[in-house]
DNA sequence: TATGAATGAGATTTCATTCAT
DNA sequence: GATGAATGAAATCTCATTCAT
């Protein structure tokens, strides 16, 4: 059985690597710190024998980026999925706001994600390198959110004077606003109540057409 | 000799501390893994003894978090003090986004206490609780963008009806994800000589009076 | 794999572990200080890896507590084997004092429980735990020296009138007796050959029924 | 100043090695095992510099070694004048018995000195070397119950017909298998109050003329 | 293919001892 | 003589990885 390094299709993971796919996960969304995650305890999470980790991957950092890299795609498969059911750019953006707080319980994606793309540890640079590879590149958020952008441009909703790629920037980074006031609540005494309409009202001023 | 981490005074840390702190700092600009980072490697590059490490500090652990406090505060520090020289908003967020483009760089600073401030290893618990006390405090970002944003309303360039938190939370967000744009080129798949004018014009027109 | 701590019986302990207790056992028959056994010096005689003694106990001290309390049920089992196979009391005891000159020349067993049972090392502390649980019990010296007495006085030899718990402290301290001015030769210069009949004299005048 | 194992008479010894002696001592009555005590320790205790140590010795070990050799010193030396006021071996005897539930409080100094004299660690090497010395011999227990014995003999209590040194180490043993009795109750599972007239009267039968 | 006992390199940490002041 | 900051040898213990079954 080849490594899962060089597993393209995302459908064929065998279900021994999936378990430990969640194991890591799980671990990840109850705040264990990745750099204490251990072999054995994926292995033991997962059911299976710690040498059959290695029968899938050469090493521990491979499972876990591999893992993570996985987590991430289905993350942004499922979002992209449901933005693509509203009708609206408003809609599409309330519910990227209601996400941003689901993610923040589970203390998970988003953030990780935004680690992952800018620090410089073994897993991250892993990361980087799997999730610029073909399968993954599809979900990537700039890739998500330019489509939800470019559909708002077409349905005449948002400005068509703005780069794709400011806008994304723009809507990424009143994402993150948000998400900081979220988890940061208790350093920095904000309510995230007062915030939201304030967040919405910035994106919409600055890339609708009708406020322009 | 008491400990460094019940050391208040921040000009009172001993030489061979200061190595330490210094080696740390390099280190990590090196681009060198956090978790990677030794004991021993730590001291031979102070030129001292391992066995001076624990002078000083009780685990490894507070070796890494005590210095990344002290250089983050004194970053920032240096930051608060070079936005006060500037007359308009303008200026220091141009200042701002000049810093931010040397801090990714030097791969360290604001990008670093980002993470601290939400991940959940053992470091970053560590730093968190040293930065919320007393000599520190003074200079974390929201405290620094606090008064930059502070002198904007009074002057009358920046907006008086939105609540000075969330024009924080804004401007960090907007540098961040600047920062992240510039970080992850290959992930963002943007042009930061693109972004920038839009950023700054953004920034602009969402915070400014005049340009209401 | 379960550590040693929980394994209750005493005949499945793996052969690694064994090869561990062995040379415990050596190395304490050879003088060496107990607090000078180094984890890797019972490794490298057991011919096994370091990180297999950590496969099996949790830290040196279970080690050797473990193999010391093994050494010593091993021991008295072996006494009361032979004990059971004497028909009167008077052979027991002749029998407990060649035991005793034997153990002498191994330094061991007899004294190193008494240190056991008397000092307040780490090891020693766990060594009484061990000792109490239930696989232990009931070869400690109090249990088998019981046994002995009690035959003796349901074949009418011994005492009768005097409570089982002091008989079997007046032998312990009789062999005490001979034990000490074996080890103790160089120090207080007492002819072992004279003491002995007196120690024999003495008990049997005591305990004996027909000299009551 | 020459090292204090070269010291002859123990009314010399310097107030800070005093405070050394006291502070070792105290450790040892608090139940710190001997392994553990720390050069450290001792000097802050006794409020000296840790360089002071090694004015006065060469070792930790000798610290340690002299600390006990002057403590067993002292005690047996007060022992020994408290059993000179008594008038009978009946009296010196439940003396001795009170002594030796007193040790078993402080968990001191007769034990330990058994300890000593029988086990191979590198303090008790250097104990016995030191004990054997000049101004120690005379107060070693064998010297100090030989006196007692032979003032009952020559009162005419004692037999006359035992050697003494047989006299000696029955009663040491005696004495210590209480004791042992005493600290690991739960081993031996025997009630002191129980135990001690039989012990006396045991030793009386064994010793005693009169009871002949 | 699946396993998990065995491994050992390498990390952190301790603390007796030194020596410049 | 007294000090205590500095040292580094040496110990314990971890855990990713291997490999015989």
């Amino acid at each position: 059985m080849g490594k899962m390094t060089d597993l393209e299709d995302i459908h064929l993971i065998p279900p021994k690597v999936l378990g430990m796919y969640q194991a890591v996960a799980e671990l990840l969304e109850e705040g264990v710190d990745i750099n204490s995650i251990r072999v054995s305890t994926i292995t033991d999470r997962a059911g299976i024998g710690k040498g059959t980790a290695y029968e899938y991957f050469d090493t521990k950092e491979e499972i876990i980026a591999c893992a993570l890299a996985y987590r991430i795609q289905r993350t942004f498969e499922y979002i992209d999925g449901i933005l693509t059911e509203k009708n609206s750019f408003q809609d599409q953006l309330e519910l990227l706001l209601d996400e941003t707080e689901k993610q923040e319980k589970k203390k998970f994606c988003f953030w990780r994600l935004v680690h992952m793309l800018t620090d410089s540890s073994g897993f991250s640079q892993l990361i980087r390198q799997r999730m610029a590879s073909e399968p993954f590149a599809e979900y990537l958020p700039v890739k998500v959110f330019g489509r939800v952008l470019q559909g708002g441009v077409e349905r005449g909703e948002l400005r068509k004077d703005l780069p794709l790629e400011y806008m994304v920037y723009s809507l990424i980074s009143r994402l993150l606003t948000y998400f900081m006031a979220i988890t940061a609540k208790d350093c920095f005494q904000v309510d995230a109540e007062v915030l939201r309409p304030l967040i919405c009202q910035g994106i919409m001023d600055e890339l609708c057409e009708k406020n322009k």
